[in-house]
DNA sequence: GTCTATACTCCGATAGAC
DNA sequence: GTCTATCGGAGTATAGAC
């Protein structure tokens, strides 16, 4: 997996994701650039051409991807978090911090602007069954409408992506900036938003 | 103030710093550049050099001025939000959300990581006074340890930050999306996060 | 499918005329 | 203090060879 290794051979397309994702993670979406993945895979800057029209689907593929993979590991921590539907949810958030922080791949990149005339419905459908999953853990805490369903998992979001943000910019001090430190708080504040009198 | 007037003759200085703001605000401190600041201004490229060697120390200058408006834009909506601690601290963010909803300068800004290095006293000076204003709301909230007020403080800040930055993005629906309602909204999560009993 | 080469645009920054 | 002109570098994207 040296630097320098040439793709003739393997699945280009595959790779330029991939190393999409590790350059999103290492810079984030405003340092992101085709011409740095070509680079970083040894190829030539043309040769992304080949497999995506422009710079927005390449990062079109890249956002499909991280909506599923981010859908995944909020249902994987919804589950490990046990029955309570609010520990549910508020689990949502620890797991955004901890993908987003890893991966670079945030609300930002899923729902870039830059990609809203985008027009790939595989895109959209892995966005739309992100938005259901955390609907569905909104309504399980209670009976609440639809609206208030919304508004529920727009707070908890906002809670994990401004930790996650935060974490980003580096804006804590050294000492308690671990990943999981700000995964835990992020977690606990959404706790308290879904449930402020429950426990 | 039309497009094309020529500022031979003004504080080119200051039109810098104000036409910084503005181009924050409409497209982010991704998107920010000296060239572009330039030409809204109606001058060469080359003027803006004349001023500030390059473009950190004027993104700083920036920064410094952020810090001090933000500080008095937090003073002013805790004083006008009565004689409660806790709602003073949760006025902060609101007031965070509309002053950054305005001016495109929020933390990611103030405490940009490409202006780590900058030396540059007077934002020093603005920066930690700003956290000072911060970290006085939150003590007053109770007998609080530092550690705890940090926490507090880093607490009301990520959900004023994740707000605004899911409303910079448009993440929110049209209806729902006005900065005031967003702003409320931001509030009334920092009120709960910080005495979830209270009230 | 990948390459080289190139055109175009934008930016940061500098030199020297006025 | 501002200008014109320019350099070096980055990026997006295309054309055409292999």
């Amino acid at each position: 997996m040296s630097e320098n290794r040439r793709y003739h051979h393997g699945d280009l397309r595959a790779a330029l994701i991939e190393t999409s994702f590790l350059l999103l993670a290492e810079q984030g979406l405003e340092r992101f650039s085709v011409a740095a993945v070509a680079r970083r895979l040894g190829v030539s800057s043309a040769a992304p051409y080949r497999h995506f029209p422009d710079r927005a689907r390449l990062l079109g593929a890249v956002s499909a991807i991280a909506a599923r993979d981010l859908r995944v590991a909020i249902a994987d921590a919804a589950d490990a978090a046990g029955p309570d539907p609010a520990d549910r949810l508020a689990a949502a958030s620890g797991a955004y911090v901890r993908y987003v922080a890893r991966t670079g791949a945030g609300i930002h990149v899923v729902y870039a602007a830059e990609l809203y005339d985008l027009q790939d419905d595989g895109r959209r459908e892995q966005t739309r069954a992100l938005m259901t999953t955390l609907l569905d853990l909104a309504s399980a805490t209670g009976p609440r409408s639809y609206e208030a369903a919304v508004l529920l998992v727009e707070a908890t979001l906002a809670v994990a992506h401004g930790y996650t943000s935060l974490y980003a910019d580096r804006f804590f001090a050294r000492r308690s900036s671990t990943v999981d430190d700000i995964a835990a708080r992020a977690c606990e504040a959404a706790r308290i938003l879904i449930a402020p009198s429950g426990r």
